[in-house]
DNA sequence: ACAGAACCGTAACGTTCGTTACGGTAAATC
DNA sequence: GATTTACCGTAACGAACGTTACGGTTCTGT
């Protein structure tokens, strides 16, 4: 029986207990056990199986926890010209890359693949609706509004979505996951926004002014 | 105990059975037990541990085993005009779209990544030789290729190849690995490995000679 | 034909871990 | 002050599964 609670709902207890989840997680991966996270927490398993139904129901409401928190920026579209374009897209990039290469999405996108396998796409399907969907809709607005200004020549918002996507991440993700050491700096996050964004200008921008090459 | 065996000195009745436990992973992934392989491939589970050490050992000698499976295409760079390059870029994507999408790929790569979630990185790492490296060996010579040709105009090989990786993969893997339902035809596959060269093209092109649009 | 090795099928062992149950404590409610 | 509620810590139960052991069968070499 798993109980469903929505993340507004919680109490500051219910919500430690889950921020200790999140650590066992991040520390133990899909190994964790309800006794490592009940000592983390310093609450009994009882308390774990009443607010959360099973190990399922824990699960899912840590990744439940944790989308809640991640709250997308608003991006004004006031005063869209081809530098604040620009500027919108590489800070987009940049909080792309921080928060994929960070060790919580990490290891929240491995405990979601690790459920897929076993057919449990429940996980998987939160993590896809909170990561890549949701940063299609944070962008796609973008993408719309500088259609209409001008600023680029998409025919379909989708495909240039998804081709910002791969220009971004590139073979970033699949390496951390798969448990590839690479070390994101800050600015190699930066440089590599900055070249995402140049390429991507460069594929959908409505009129080109500038000689930049697509890498530097 | 983990028993190291060379792919090539696998005997026939050894190859069944991990045929047996990779249809074992494809269709209970990380959840594969001992007795389902031994069932599977008619086998006891005495031979198992005699012959891959642990439970462990037969993972990573399946893993193994696939990938030496997969032999990489020879790529003739004798004749190396523009529309050979295009012709070769896009058979190399349209493979890897329907490498990655199979079954087998997405099984052995969730596998990789629950394995790598528990510190445990071999499978990982294997998985990545075999997949994103063994892709870079295989194209860069052909970027190096068509750099010297003139056709393409590429200062870092390397990142030249991840952005054809990016272009080419988009959020197809993610989400598949995520468990997110997508029918990828062979026609849609062709149509992304075109428009995936096409961007390309734009992108590192030494010179354009076609008004082609990004997207089509 | 016969000895030995290899292998199959099944049973058994031990551990881990999810789940439940229970006694004890502290705070809240009446 | 008594009672209820919520929670902690620990113990105990039961199932799943990795691992090992064993008897029976087939194959191999001589």
């Amino acid at each position: 029986m798993t109980i469903h609670i929505e993340p507004e709902a919680l109490t500051d207890r219910q919500k430690a207990v889950l921020e200790a989840a999140l650590a066992a997680m991040v520390e133990e991966g899909d190994a964790l056990t309800m006794n490592s996270v009940s000592r983390r927490a310093a609450c009994s398993k009882e308390t774990l199986y009443k607010w959360f139904g099973d190990r399922d129901g824990l699960l899912t409401a840590t990744v439940r926890w944790q989308a809640s928190k991640v709250h997308a920026p608003v991006i004004d579209k006031a005063r869209l010209d081809r530098p604040a374009l620009i500027a919108t897209l590489e800070q987009f990039a940049r909080d792309w890359l921080t928060v994929i290469s960070s060790q919580t999405s990490i290891a929240l996108n491995r405990m979601a693949v690790s459920h897929a396998a076993s057919g449990k796409t429940s996980l998987g399907s939160i993590v896809l609706k909170n990561g890549r969907q949701a940063m299609g809709r944070r962008l796609e607005p973008v993408l719309e509004a500088a259609n209409a200004a001008g600023l680029l020549n998409i025919t379909d918002i989708d495909t240039a979505f998804r081709t910002f996507f791969g220009l971004v991440l590139r073979d970033v993700q699949i390496r951390l996951l798969l448990g590839d050491k690479i070390k994101l700096s800050a600015a190699k996050i930066a440089a590599e926004a900055a070249q995402a964004t140049q390429q991507f200008i460069a594929l959908y921008g409505a009129v080109n002014h500038s000689n930049t090459k697509p890498e530097g």
